[in-house]
DNA sequence: CTCACACTTCGGGGCTGAGCGAAGCGTCCC
DNA sequence: GGGACGCTTCGCTCAGCCCCGAAGTGTGAG
């Protein structure tokens, strides 16, 4: 009766396989975790980060395009890559949080191993130790709530499947913007999301806030984004983070 | 074969390829949904599962095992596979909620892709828009209290996801064993388990009371189990889950 | 003890797809 | 316009692994 070989997984079902196989081939993998901090970046670029040639990373781009996991947009003689949804990241993550850390082989990444742990760009929020402690900072200044997700009802696709989530206060909205975070520049992205951290096992905050509040400290000079999703606080960005923020310098440093 | 490994790829960052590709093939991903529930399945009721030789099958849990994703228990003669931590449950829904994304190729495809959203089995529970909607009237009934789990694993500091589950209330209990659901058929299975439904995005009722629920509704005739987990709802059972369960008609219909 | 059953291991066949270089097409710069 | 640059397409090779059936190991039932 059904007896079709080699049909195992059924139309309709949720097929995971052709997407979690886009994401197991070493090359895609490492465009797809380059592409992790969200910005766009031209196809040369991820061609030099997968150590692959130009024409095979053509292809793995085009299968990931035509997979819907990744964007283009042509500017010119170059063609920038991004990842298309934060769902995606969201993806990553959660494989990331699975796989185990690949052995060090050398100073160098050792060193820079260290440096993502502490603190990173993900998708476009902050991540690593700092990402945290900023958000623990948030939660116990009460800028920010922890309830309960309500799962079932209001919140028709993201937010769900979160056991727990971040409520902005009355009092937390003003605060941020009194800092210039921008409140309000959510469009049909959930204001704030619970995103787990891989590495450090511990939520942080990602959502339209997260990445406001990681642009607005870029702008205040407080943070630079480096190479490699790796991120640099400055002087003023300690200060600030410490006096305005009143985030633990312990916990992160 | 040194300078062969791109230094593209940062030591100490997460290696997601290898876990991908294990959910990455049709036959081991089956696998791994059919074992998304939680339950523990026996080699052989895997590999009809995957419509794949037990050989072949037996190679594939192997692999699984040795990438951590799956354990086994060895029973006897036989040995039951389940999956090992909720952080991979969390991972293959965040693949399932990707995965939708497809482009449907075919008429008969998309009338089954349908009909499977509409109504459907979760292997031994229901799903699709009638799963939620049924979910949905057991909370308003009161049938179904909603908690945070408490359980199951030493955490840090917060559970990896999956901490909320559904209680079966007192009267709830009342309830069923009056509609005639077996309410006390659970093994060493959890009564219940709260599963994030792929296509609806919103969490639907799992767990033995999941089965027994569906077991029932079959018994009485409310529904009929068609080819490929496609579930009808008879004429009886949209009178009867109107009437006796309190289902909203528009939910679902 | 013997058969039946569940599962694994082994050997071989077949196909997908990842890899590269060369060539083609379009864009930008001098 | 000519040339450099960025990317894609094409043709090809080769490894990996997915698959099966048959044989082997261990357990349970009669």
């Amino acid at each position: 009766m059904v007896g079709v070989i080699g049909d195992g997984v059924v139309a309709g079902d949720a097929d995971i396989a052709p997407v979690a196989a886009l994401m197991g081939e070493p090359a895609r993998a490492a465009v797809l975790m380059a592409l992790l901090d969200g910005r766009a970046l031209a196809a040369s670029t991820l061609a030099a980060e997968a150590g692959v040639a130009a024409s095979t990373l053509s292809a793995h781009l085009a299968r990931l395009v035509d997979g819907g996991l990744v964007s283009v947009e042509a500017s010119g003689r170059n063609r920038y890559f991004r990842i298309t949804r934060p769902e995606v990241a969201d993806t990553l993550e959660a494989l990331a949080r699975l796989a185990p850390c690949r052995p060090v082989r050398s100073l160098r990444q050792g060193t820079h191993a260290e440096a993502i742990r502490h603190a990173r760009t993900c998708y476009d929020h902050l991540a690593g130790r700092l990402g945290v402690a900023v958000c623990d900072a948030l939660v116990a200044a009460k800028v920010l709530g922890v309830e309960e997700d309500p799962g079932g009802r209001p919140d028709p696709v993201l937010g769900a499947g979160r056991s727990r989530r971040y409520v902005l206060t009355k009092s937390g909205r003003a605060r941020l913007a009194e800092l210039g975070v921008d409140v309000e520049a959510t469009g049909r992205r959930p204001l704030t999301r619970y995103c787990l951290d891989w590495s450090e096992q511990r939520p942080h905050l990602a959502g339209a806030l997260g990445a406001s509040l990681l642009a607005r400290f870029v702008e205040l000079g407080w943070v630079t984004r480096g190479e490699r999703r790796v991120v640099k606080v400055t002087d003023a960005g300690r200060k600030g983070l410490v006096a305005e923020m009143g985030v633990d310098p312990d916990a992160w440093a």
